[in-house]
RNA sequence: GCCCGGGUGGCGGAAUGGCAGACGCGGAGGAUUCAAAAUCCUCUGUCCGAAAGGGCGUGUGGGUUCAAAUCCCACCCCGGGCACCA
């Protein structure tokens, strides 16, 4: 036998040659056909942790199979290098974020190449390069000047702890900051957005194209959160109850319209623009204190539903109109109205929606119940008669019914279904001229300027006489000094920087200051892979050229954290650069295929650096190789899901991997070794062979690589009962065989692959063709038929693969086994020959 | 509350209507060795049984089918997302 299974002897040699021979280097003139290959660019926070090396693990496996499918395979790798933690550090000790940053894609760098990814690496995008920033602050212009990007003054939320604003992307469930944790605040702020609300209806429409897991795109759809329904007015009434013509009436928007003679109130929200004027004077008092508490509320306090609702509203004294039955009903405000969805105000009904039922309750306004709940829900909800009034009722009757109560003299909707009558409702309302169907979505513009130093800045100079002005193209990118000093105050000394901030107009030549915001990091993460297809451009982002030779990207790669932020936000630019002719027209989605891996967790819980339980690969690798790391990776567990590092089984694969060394470094020694003619347990071999290659290709096809992996296992260990069998190996059936389980190990485990290949043949592993199996070698000479009765298996017979049906049945029939549980002729026999028969006495 | 996933040995998991538990970990036994490590081989769901063999078994309860971990209905539990969006 040769020497043990050394993997530090070997890794870092050819880690180095790939590198040296520029393997995985490709040009935009390759003549391969083409694929993009690529992993979500990391953040640069120093050396790898695990997780680092099972998402890269996943990516490189493919970048070498695709490759070795003959594939000319787009492979870059770049860092999310702006952000906040270069900054805290900066803050903390003085090192300039460029310097902290620059050690850290140090770091990141070697761990990757340690785990043996390989990338073209002449492609690397860094967001803080000012090559990349000049080309994105170009795009912000493009954006600009085609109305996608503008500064207005909205409610915005703002993090103390990271004292800027953030999106709405960026704020989670329960109210919090994603990245510091702390409680977010609502401030009204001038800011730049993003006319991403552009783009929801196609955002939403071509989710069903894409080849992406199921539950990113609901979590997307979800988020985009189209509604249909209609907007009409409410006339103010006069003192007797009758409409005003001359004031306009109050817009509200629903997707109930069908319940319109069900509306017994309306509900503004607090902030609503016209509040001041729609409050009697005999109220003024109640309404300003009410809206004063609802300011002081964050906005958790006020999303929770546990505080006294009589404290939630107020009416406003004066009276609307309700269009349908032409009666004048209260108008009240409710922090439960929300100012940034739809119109800020609501037809109120409280028979059909729980919002609107409890406000009554409390409120004592009329509920009016105008669609027939079922018997079923009525059953549920202990009403024994579903025609008791409505105020007699639990909770609102949401579901769909049938509409009654409900006609005037042009519209009569009693008797129709829910969906039968919002159309009705909506034609009427349209005929009426009283308002019209209306698509609304939750999604809202991308609030993209940040109040921080370690951002691309956005080139916008502001000038007393010219106003807003674009920073020309001549002088991009707009840099941030070097010689800025951090002050504990965590505020962005880009505000205060004297000569960062004075410059001059570019329109008049006058003395004018320049934005001192920088671009949310997402913005940076938007086109990276863009890039990519053109990296050493020097006159334009990217060609629509090169974009077309490689995007969309054909395996995307990475957490589903980023379903709703990263890849929401990098659909809208490519949309919106294709339509700006910078991409290609055709390009309307920039990932075609993407896979969400899970992530590492640690007793349970999430590995994170501020947990301090992060498992460094550097140790794993000087002790057990990087392959046996990366194949334990692919072992543990489906890819998809997320794994406990306990669960880890490095041992088993370093052991597995001396397996193969052994039986692979070895086989020019064995001595029992025979040639010429081969036996029956030779074509075995061969046929499992092909069987193997079969059976790793689909898996590798579909993600299974724990799956892959057990194939590997089970084909080795039959390769060591052969060569240990009394007959001996074949010579050229065990070279064929182990040959093609090392093609078939070099994309999981390339160093070892590599080397042994190397050993055996001269050549170079990873340039060798995948291997292909012969169809005709895939099937077999018999089968293991089981026979059943009635769905319980009683025997197993050995039986010739191509056995007729009549032949099964007989031979079923006949054995011993199967007659104990028969007593006379059976009543049906299903057969499938040659898998199975079940006979049915 | 709504929307997605998921629930299988001691553990990670396999099985896309047709032999439940592949493969690995862990465990037991054996070979080799002066001994050990390493390595190699065998066994390992559960109950009854000396064995042959048989019963039971994929969260729970029903159903469809010759046949269900797999399909359908109801429910329980776990994970994730969204959540006053009118």
């Amino acid at each position: 036998m040769a020497s043990g299974y050394n993997p530090a002897e070997y890794e870092s040699r050819w880690q180095q040659r790939w590198i040296d021979e520029r393997t995985y280097e490709i040009d935009n003139d390759d003549p391969r056909p083409s694929t993009y290959v690529l992993s979500m660019y990391p953040y640069p926070s120093g050396k790898a942790h695990i997780g680092h090396v099972r998402n890269y693990t996943f990516g490189d496996l493919l970048v070498r199979y695709r490759t070795m499918n003959g594939f000319g395979v787009l492979s870059p790798i770049g860092f999310d290098s702006f952000g906040l933690p270069a900054e805290n550090a900066a803050i903390k000790s003085g090192e300039h974020p460029r310097t902290y940053t620059d050690a850290r894609i140090e770091e990141l760098s070697s761990s990757l190449t340690k785990i043996g990814a390989v990338y073209d690496w002449r492609r690397m995008v860094k967001s803080h390069d000012p090559e990349y920033m000049r080309w994105g602050q170009w795009i912000f212009k493009q954006f600009y000047n085609a109305g996608l990007a503008y500064r207005a003054e909205a409610p915005v939320n703002w993090c103390p702890g990271c004292k800027t604003v953030l999106a709405n992307e960026q704020v989670l469930g329960d109210g919090t900051c994603e990245r510091s944790g702390d409680l977010v605040e609502r401030v009204d702020k001038v800011q730049w957005f993003y006319k991403i609300t552009q783009y929801a209806q196609e955002l939403l429409d071509d989710l069903d194209d894409l080849d992406w897991p199921k539950r990113v795109k609901t979590m997307q759809t979800n988020w985009i959160g189209r509604s249909e329904g209609a907007e009409f007015a409410l006339p103010i009434a006069d003192a007797e109850g009758n409409a005003r013509t001359d004031v306009p009436g109050l817009a509200v928007y629903t997707t109930r319209p069908d319940t319109g003679f069900g509306m017994t109130f309306a509900v503004m929200a607090p902030e609503h623009e016209r509040v001041d004027e729609l409050t009697t004077a005999d109220n003024a008092e109640a309404v300003a204190a009410f809206r004063a508490t609802v300011g002081e509320k964050s906005e958790i306090d006020r999303m929770s539903t546990s505080g006294p609702i009589e404290k939630r509203g107020v009416d406003t004294g004066t009276k609307v109109v309700n269009p349908f039955t032409g009666e004048a009903i209260p108008l009240f405000l409710a922090d439960y109205v929300l100012t940034t969805y739809g119109t800020g105000a609501i037809m109120a009904v409280p028979a059909h929606d729980q919002r609107d039922f409890e406000f009554a309750r409390t409120f004592e306004v009329p509920i009016r119940s105008v669609v027939q709940p079922t018997a079923k829900w009525a059953d549920e909800n202990q009403l024994p008669n579903a025609m008791r009034p409505a105020s007699e009722w639990p909770k609102a009757f949401v579901d769909d019914g049938e509409i009654v109560n409900s006609s005037n003299g042009s519209l009569d909707l009693n008797g129709l279904s829910v969906s039968a009558g919002v159309q009705r409702a909506t034609e009427w309302l349209e005929s009426e001229e009283l308002g019209e169907g209306r698509v609304n979505f939750r999604l809202r513009d991308w609030l993209l300027s940040r109040q921080r130093f370690w951002g691309c800045p956005i080139p916008i100079i502001y000038c007393d006489d010219c106003g807003e002005q674009l920073v020309p193209d001549d002088q991009l990118p707009v840099v941030a000094p070097d010689d800025v000093e951090f002050g504990a105050d965590g505020r962005s000394p880009l505000a205060t920087h004297e000569d960062f901030l004075s410059t001059t107009c570019p329109e008049c030549g006058k003395p004018a200051t320049r934005e001192t915001d920088t671009m949310d990091t997402f913005v940076d993460s938007s086109w990276y892979f863009l890039r990519f297809a053109d990296a050493f451009n020097t006159d334009a982002p990217f060609t629509a050229d090169a974009a077309q030779r490689w995007l969309p990207v054909d395996q995307y790669i990475g957490g589903v954290e980023h379903a709703i932020l990263h890849l929401l936000y990098a659909r809208f630019y490519t949309k919106a650069l294709a339509d700006l002719g910078v991409a290609p027209k055709e390009l309307r989605e920039p990932f075609k295929r993407l896979f969400t891996q899970g992530m590492v967790r640690m007793g349970g819980g999430k590995m994170s650096k501020s947990k301090g339980n992060l498992v460094a690969p550097e140790a794993i690798i000087e002790e057990h190789g990087a392959d046996a790391l990366r194949l334990a990776i692919l072992q543990v567990k489906p890819p998809a899901e997320d794994v406990d590092w306990e669960d880890f089984q490095l041992d088993g694969c370093s052991r597995y991997l001396g397996r193969v060394w052994r039986l692979a470094a070895s086989t020019g020694d064995i001595d029992n070794k025979r040639s010429g003619d081969t036996t029956n347990a030779d074509d075995e071999i061969t046929k499992s062979t092909h069987r193997l290659i079969e059976r790793v290709t689909n898996d590798l096809e579909r993600w299974s690589y724990n799956t892959a992996v057990a194939a590997y296992m089970e084909f080795t260990n039959e390769l060591y009962r052969y060569v240990q069998s009394d007959g001996g190996p074949h010579d050229t059936t065990l070279d064929f065989a182990v040959d093609t389980l090392l093609l078939l190990l070099a994309p999981p485990v390339p160093h070892v692959a590599a080397e042994l290949w190397e050993m055996r043949h001269g050549t170079h592993i990873h340039e060798q063709t995948w291997p292909v199996a012969d169809e005709s070698m895939l099937t077999v000479a018999t089968e293991t038929m089981i026979v059943q009765v009635k769905g319980k298996l009683r025997d197993r017979i050995e039986v010739p693969a191509e056995i007729s049906d009549a032949d099964a049945e007989a031979l079923a029939l006949a054995s011993e086994k199967v007659q104990q549980f028969l007593d006379g002729p059976p009543a049906k026999v299903i057969v499938r020959a040659p898998k199975l028969v079940n006979i049915v006495p």
